[in-house]
RNA sequence: GGGCCCGUAGCUCAGUUGGAUAGAGCAGCAGCCUUCUAAGCUGCUGGUCGCAGGUUCGAAUCCUGCCGGGCUCGCCA
C-alpha cells in the first residue's frame, strides 16, 4: 500500500473528470505532476504541486487551477481539508483513519510491507566487486561488495528481477605475475630458500597456502620445468585459491553473488570461443571498428608516445571523447575489448539494464563503457556505472595507515573480523557512493547513539523488548500479528506517534525512490530517522506515563500501542534486511 | 591541458531527481536524568548552499564561465 501513489491516482482523477466538464483542454501532460509529503506538517500530510506545473499548457493560473482542483479534491471523504498555498501548492490534509489503515495494512503484510510489484521484465544484472583474483580484499573494496549486494537487494525488494554477478579478471598480465609469485612460493614449500620476494612480484603471506598445495600435488615436478610449461598450471591453481579466499571473505560480510563470470572465457584458450574476436567483428561489420590514428593525449608530454594506426572502436559516436584502441602492439586484446565482450555476453544472456559498480579510480572509463553498451546492444541496453569513493580507515579519529607495498596492509577480512559483518555493512552505505567516507574502528563498535549501527539495531531490539515486557504483563493477551492489525488504533494521535505514522507510510515510496536513483544509502538514513524517531518517543514515556507502550491498567491501549511497535519493527527489520544488516532481538 | 566526481552550520554529512522558512548528528551553550531492563532526554546557538551570471511562477538542485580539492588521461586491470 502506497499512499502517495493512491493518491496520486485520486489526483489525475480529478483532472480528468474537470477535464470532462471543458474545464481543462484534454491531454495534458502529468510527467511532472507528482504528489509528495509535505516537510512541515503545519502544511498537512501530502502535497501536490499539479496547478503550478499544469497551468501554463492549461492557459490558466496556477490559483485559478488549484481553486478548480481543491473543489473537485474537497469531495473525497478520506480528504479532511484541501487548501492553496504558496505559489499554488495543494496540501491535503488526511482523515487520521487513513493512517491506521496504513499501519494496519503494515501489520498485514509483515516483511513485504513496501515490497514493490513484481517485474519480470527488464532483467537486470549487477555486477560489483570483481576484485583482482591477486590478493585479498581491502575495506575499498568491502564498500563496493557492500554497496552492490545492498543495491541488489533493494531492487529486488523494489520488485526487479535482479542477478549479481563477478566478473573475474583472471586474463591479463596480473594474473601471470601472481603465478610466478605463487611459483616462488611452491619452491619455498620444496624447502628452497627463495630469500626476498623480488620487486615486482607479490609478497604477501596469503600465497604460501597456495604453494603448499602445489608441492603437495606435484612434488618436485614442476621445479625444474620451462616457464612455459608450469605457468598455466600454476596460474589455474593461485587463481582459484584466491577465488577461494576471496569468496570467503565475501560470505563473512554475507555477500553472495550468482554467476562468477570469467574474463578468460570470452578468449580462445581452453577450448572456448573467441567471444572478443566476434564482438569485435559485429562491430567492424556495422562500420564502429576502423583502423586508425589517435591524437596524443593533450597537455601532457609523453616520451613514450608513438604515433601509429590501431584498431579503434568509435566510441565518439556514442558520446565518448575519443575513440578507444581494442588492440595492444603486441596483438594481444585490450583490457577494453574484453570488457565490450563481457558485456555483450550480458546483453545476449537477456539483461538489458546493467549496473556496475566500481572503485572511484575508474571513473575516466565510464563513457567508453556506455558508449560500447549502446553500440553493442543497438541502444536497447542501457548501463549505469557507480562509482565508490575511498574508505579513509581510521581508529579513534587518527588514520590507520595501509602500506601495500610491505604487503601487510589492512585486510577487508581483519576489519570484518575485528567490528563485526553488521557494523561493516551499514557503515559502507551510510554514506552516498560518491562521497569519500571514514570508517573508525573504535567508534563502530561504541554502544552509543554516536554509533548508527548501534543506533538502529538497538531500536529494533527496543521493540522485541517492549512485547517480552508486555507478554509478562499480560500473560493472556493475544499478540499474533492478525490480533494486533484488529486493534482500535484511533488513539495514536500524539505527535510523536503520528510522525512515526507519517514514515511508516513513506517506507514504500523511500524503497521505490532509492531503486529508481540506485542509491541504498537511502534507506539506512530512513531506517536512522525511524530509529532516532521511535527512541524519542520510548523516552517521552518517561515524562508521560500515558505514552508508554505497555500500560498495565489499560488492555486497550497497549494492544493499540503493541500493534504500532510492530509496525515499526517490522519496518525497521526490513530496512536493515535490505542492508543486510541483522534485525537482533536483544543487544547482549 | 582534456574528461569525470566533489564543494551545504566550527566538524561529519543528508536534502524525497525543480518546490514552500535549507535539515540531522557531533561539538558548543542551558536545563533534566533513583528510565515501560538498557548504554541518555529536552531546548538554544550556529548558513552568502565555493563565486558570478543565466533558464522560470520557483534553483542547493538544471545550463554557462570561473575558484578550490580528488580521480583519470593508447599498449594497468
Amino acid at each position: 500500500m502506497n499512499l502517495f501513489e493512491i493518491y496520486s491516482a485520486r489526483l489525475h482523477a480529478a483532472l480528468s473528470t474537470l477535464a470532462e466538464r471543458g474545464a481543462l483542454p484534454a491531454g495534458l501532460n502529468l510527467g511532472r505532476v507528482v504528489v509528495e509529503p509535505t516537510k512541515d506538517p503545519a502544511h498537512g500530510d501530502l502535497a501536490t504541486n499539479a496547478a503550478m506545473v499544469l497551468a501554463k499548457d492549461a492557459g490558466t493560473n496556477p490559483r485559478a487551477l488549484a481553486t478548480l482542483l481543491v473543489e473537485e479534491l474537497s469531495k473525497d471523504p478520506e480528504i479532511a481539508k484541501a487548501e492553496i498555498a504558496g505559489p499554488g501548492f495543494i496540501n491535503l490534509t488526511l482523515q487520521p483513519a487513513v493512517f491506521t489503515t496504513v499501519l494496519k495494512a503494515a501489520i498485514d503484510a509483515g516483511l513485504n510491507y513496501g515490497r514493490g510489484p513484481a517485474k519480470p521484465e527488464p532483467k537486470v544484472n549487477v555486477e560489483y566487486v570483481s576484485a583482482n583474483p591477486t590478493g585479498p580484499m581491502h575495506v575499498g573494496h568491502g564498500r563496493g561488495a557492500v554497496f552492490g549486494d545492498a543495491l541488489a537487494s533493494l531492487l529486488a525488494f523494489a520488485g526487479h528481477n535482479v542477478t549479481r554477478e563477478y566478473y573475474i579478471n583472471d586474463a591479463g598480465a596480473q594474473v601471470d605475475v601472481l603465478a610466478r609469485s605463487a611459483f616462488l612460493r611452491y619452491r619455498e614449500a620444496l624447502g628452497e630458500d627463495i630469500g626476498a620476494i623480488p620487486e615486482g612480484l607479490y609478497p604477501g603471506d596469503y600465497l604460501k597456502s597456495v604453494g603448499e598445495t602445489l608441492a603437495k600435488a606435484h612434488g618436485p615436478a614442476l621445479k625444474d620445468k620451462p616457464e612455459a610449461e608450469w605457468l598455466p598450471l600454476v596460474r589455474k591453481v593461485a587463481i582459484d585459491g584466491m577465488m577461494d579466499m576471496i569468496r570467503d571473505d565475501l560470505a563473512a560480510l554475507g555477500v553472495v553473488h550468482e554467476v562468477f563470470f570469467s574474463e578468460r572465457s570470452l578468449q580462445a584458450v581452453d577450448g572456448n570461443k573467441d567471444a572478443v574476436r566476434e564482438t569485435i567483428e559485429d562491430l567492424r561489420s556495422r562500420d564502429l571498428v576502423y583502423e586508425g590514428r589517435l591524437p596524443p593525449p593533450k597537455g601532457q608530454k609523453d616520451e613514450d608516445w608513438e604515433d601509429r594506426e590501431q584498431t579503434l572502436f568509435r566510441a565518439t559516436q556514442f558520446g565518448d571523447d575519443v575513440d578507444r584502441p581494442l588492440l595492444k602492439s603486441d596483438g594481444s586484446y585490450t583490457y577494453f575489448a574484453n570488457d565490450i565482450a563481457y558485456h555483450r555476453s550480458k546483453f545476449m544472456r537477456g539483461f538489458t539494464e546493467m549496473i556496475d559498480v566500481w572503485g572511484a579510480d575508474h571513473g575516466g572509463y565510464v563513457k567508453r563503457m556506455q558508449a560500447a553498451v549502446k553500440a553493442v546492444t543497438n541502444e536497447k541496453g542501457a548501463l549505469d556505472v557507480k562509482l565508490c569513493q575511498l574508505v579513509r580507515l581510521l581508529r579513534n579519529g587518527e588514520q590507520v595507515r595501509m602500506s601495500k607495498r610491505s604487503g601487510d596492509f589492512v585486510t577487508l577480512r581483519e576489519v570484518i573480523d575485528e567490528v563485526g559483518r553488521d557494523a561493516v555493512r551499514f557503515m559502507m552505505i551510510f554514506r552516498k557512493n560518491d562521497a569519500t567516507l571514514d570508517f573508525d574502528l573504535a567508534k563502530v563498535v561504541e554502544q552509543s547513539k554516536d554509533n548508527p549501527v548501534f543506533y538502529v539495531q538497538y531500536a529494533h531490539a527496543r521493540c522485541a523488548s517492549i512485547f517480552r515486557q508486555a507478554r509478562e504483563a499480560f500473560p493472556d493477551l493475544d499478540l499474533t500479528p492478525v490480533t494486533l492489525s484488529q486493534a482500535d488504533l484511533s488513539i495514536l494521535t500524539d505527535e510523536a506517534e503520528v510522525g512515526i505514522l507519517k514514515s511508516i507510510a513513506a517506507y514504500p515510496r523511500v524503497i521505490e525512490a532509492a531503486a529508481a536513483a540506485h542509491e541504498p544509502h537511502r534507506v539506512a538514513f530512513f531506517v536512522h530517522e525511524l530509529a532516532s524517531a521511535f527512541h524519542s518517543l520510548w523516552n517521552k514515556g518517561k515524562d508521560s506515563p500515558q505514552l508508554r507502550f505497555v500500560n498495565q491498567t489499560d488492555r486497550k491501549s497497549t494492544l493499540a500501542r503493541l500493534a504500532f511497535v510492530h509496525a515499526v519493527r517490522s519496518v525497521l527489520a526490513s530496512g536493515l534486511a535490505v542492508a543486510g544488516v541483522a534485525a537482533p532481538e536483544e543487544m547482549r
